[in-house]
DNA sequence: ACTAACTGTCATCGT
DNA sequence: AGACGATGACAGTTA
């Protein structure tokens, strides 16, 4: 998941800031929001719930090409990786995207404060044209001459602590957490270090979109333009004329250009303190509107290969060039109608993949802590259902035993807490790998209150229980908790792990903690214990589970059977009346025959004493019909009786 | 009070 | 040998 959402990201980002170079403005937040909605699907199979996939195992793999094999979603997952890898390779720029937001016009500063942090755009519907509605013809009104177009992206995207592929790609979230050890910085902020990553690069390249910086040279726009779609002249053909029919509009008016669903507030970024602004915003967006989001945009994964080639591939210093004539509103914009957009939406941008990265590895994690991401997405596409207790707590999870057993823990990983002192060493040793959208339901072992809760069992009620409020403490929070009996026992034992821990942490770590701990005798026992019931609870949920779809499947191929069965009965119905009609036939047509031959004497042939025959080679032939042998052993038979009589 | 469903746990077996 | 997963059986809880 964080592998796709990366790529997502990356994409997104690229695009955003192309499209800031020639002056566009983008909202992707809401598109990223969308685009996890596919993505929940598959987390939401039927079992990933159960599934247990020793993920300690995939830390060794961070490219997650050794997939564990029970894990189906896995499996397709980092196959989807490897392909995007295979088309990286290939050096062709593509990522198939879709955007619905889009921006296209200048905001003043003083605009800024009257949009605020209004969260009513995005929940519009898709039809972009009516979300903004009057706030567009306001900001039209507002346009300044001499606005600065700035990209913005917001920072929503919902960083899972862990995931199998993020380990793997965002080493220097890593370093992060390390730094987070050292000084008690929240999780939250740190586990969103992608998004932050990819915005310090828009901060650099910002200044090249700038045109307050970097006024191109004024060059014919329709000669950009032609620049600009010569390069797609296979694979944007249809752009091409779209564009070419929109050059007609040139004199319409800005907001046309606003072509659909576009969040206006988030995506309307003065000049001033552009990140700084939408950082803010990020962080005081709910949650819910984020939800929103994400149910209401679409996204494709499957837009078509031609299409990737495109804006990912122009020139940069072309698309720079265009910035100032786009920016002052001219008649680009209308260019850019929806129609267009639709088109540009499925371009491929993976092209500055490595330029992009090679700047998001000097981020600094300084600023990470300014920034916020909402992460929409985190909640409600791990758990598909309810939030569990605690699940804000997944804090640690980004450094913690969020281990393979998570599978069946779930939730999510909403990254903001205070990670467990006692488990900070292990924090620091175990890749961050959450699983959490592979989870669906909530277990005593899964609750992510554990991380951080040594010796803290969420009982099997808690499902039902209301979702705690992320900013609670931790000491109420659990006091009032009913405590497993492992919970218990454990806390009676004074042993410094939670259950969780316990149960999902590697058998290499879990054999050092019970050498390196000095515990006594019934600690260990209590450990082993734990661990074991634990595991076998797992085991035991994955059985059942396992179960039910036996059971689900054999009831599909009973029915299945059964439909063949009727199926069969009627053809077999329906082929003996068709060979009762054709015996009926072949004998009408017997007698027929029979009747206009002549025998010898030139009577007619008797039917009941003679029949034809169809022979091999096609002859017909008149033969007589031959009694039944019945009668002959009849006969025989009766002859035998009456010599048997007379003996 | 009874029942079904769900869940945790134990014992056992195989890997 | 030990860890672990799978699974049947049993018991407790809950609606």
């Amino acid at each position: 998941m964080q592998i796709a959402k990366k790529y997502l990201t990356e994409g997104l980002i690229q695009l955003t800031i192309l499209l800031s170079l020639i002056g566009v403005r983008v909202d992707i937040d809401s598109y990223l929001s969308g685009y996890y909605t596919p993505l929940i699907e598959i987390n939401v199979g039927p079992s990933s719930a159960y599934t247990q996939t020793p993920f300690h195992n995939l830390r060794d793999t961070l490219d997650g090409y050794s997939v564990h094999p029970k894990c189906p979603e896995l499996d397709y997952f980092f196959a989807s990786r490897r392909l995007l890898d295979e088309v990286r390779t290939l050096g062709s720029p593509r990522f198939p995207t879709q955007l619905n937001a889009w921006l296209v016009h200048q905001v003043s500063a003083t605009d800024k404060a009257d949009c605020g942090p209004s969260t009513s755009n995005n929940t519009d519907t898709n039809s972009g044209l009516e979300s903004p509605g009057d706030e567009v013809r306001n900001d039209s009104e507002h346009l300044p001459d001499s606005g600065q177009e700035v990209c913005k992206t917001t920072p929503e995207l919902g960083q899972r602590p862990c995931s199998a592929g993020a380990c793997g790609f965002f080493k220097e979230e890593e370093d992060v957490k390390v730094k987070e050890e050292e000084e008690p910085v929240p999780l939250t902020q740190l586990a969103h270090s992608s998004t932050l990553e990819q915005e310090s690069l828009l901060e650099g390249i910002t200044a090249l979109s700038d045109p307050a910086r970097h006024h191109p040279p004024a060059i014919d726009i329709d000669q950009h333009w032609s620049n600009l779609l010569s390069l797609s002249v296979t694979d944007l053909d249809d752009l091409d004329s779209l564009v070419t029919e929109r050059l007609s509009d040139l004199g319409t008016d800005i907001t046309s250009a606003i072509s659909q669903d576009v969040s206006l507030h988030d995506a309307m970024v003065t000049s001033a303190g552009a990140f700084g602004v939408a950082s803010e915003r990020a962080e005081s967006r709910p949650v819910t509107q984020q939800q929103g989001t994400l149910l209401r945009l679409d996204s494709h994964s499957d837009a078509s290969p031609g299409m990737a080639v495109g804006l990912a591939a122009l020139p940069f210093a072309t698309v720079c060039n265009l910035t100032g004539n786009v920016s002052s509103h001219s008649a680009l914009g209308g260019c850019l109608d929806e129609a267009v957009f639709d088109q540009i939406n499925q371009l491929g941008l993976e092209g500055l993949d490595t330029q992009l990265m090679g700047s998001l590895e000097s981020i600094d994690p300084q600023v990470l802590e300014d920034l916020d991401s909402d992460s929409g997405l985190s909640l409600e596409s791990s758990s598909g259902g309810p939030v569990s207790p605690g699940s804000s707590e997944m804090s640690s999870s980004s450094s913690s035993y969020c281990e393979d057993e998570c599978g069946a823990t779930g939730y999510s990983s909403e990254v903001d807490s205070v990670p467990s002192k006692g488990i900070m060493e292990y924090n620091t040793t175990w890749s961050p790998i959450d699983l959490s959208e592979s989870v669906w339901h909530d277990h005593s072992y899964s609750s992510p209150a554990f991380f951080n809760q040594p010796s803290v069992t969420l009982p099997h009620k808690g499902i039902k229980e209301e979702p705690l409020s992320e900013d609670d403490d931790d000491g109420p929070r659990f006091d009032d908790r009913e405590l497993s009996r492992d919970e218990l026992r454990a806390r009676a034992l004074c042993i410094p792990f939670s259950v969780l821990q316990i149960v999902n942490m590697p058998v290499e770590e879990f054999l050092e903690v019970l050498d390196s701990h000095g515990f006594s005798p019934e600690q260990v026992t209590l450990l082993r214990d734990i661990r074991r019931r634990g595991k076998n609870k797992l085991a035991a949920q994955n059985c059942r589970k396992r179960k039910l779809d036996a059971i689900t499947g054999l009831q599909e191929e009973v029915e299945r059977l059964h439909a063949q069965r009727g199926r069969l009965l009627r053809e077999k119905q329906l082929t003996a009346k068709t060979m009762g009609a054709v015996g009926q036939q072949i004998k009408q047509l017997t007698r027929d025959v029979l009747a206009r031959l002549r025998d010898n004497s030139g009577r007619p042939l008797n039917p009941e004493r003679f029949t034809l025959q169809c022979g091999a080679n096609g002859r017909v032939v008149v033969q007589p019909v031959r009694r039944p042998a019945v009668s002959t052993s009849t006969g025989n038979k009766t002859d035998k009786r009456k010599k048997e009589k007379k003996q």
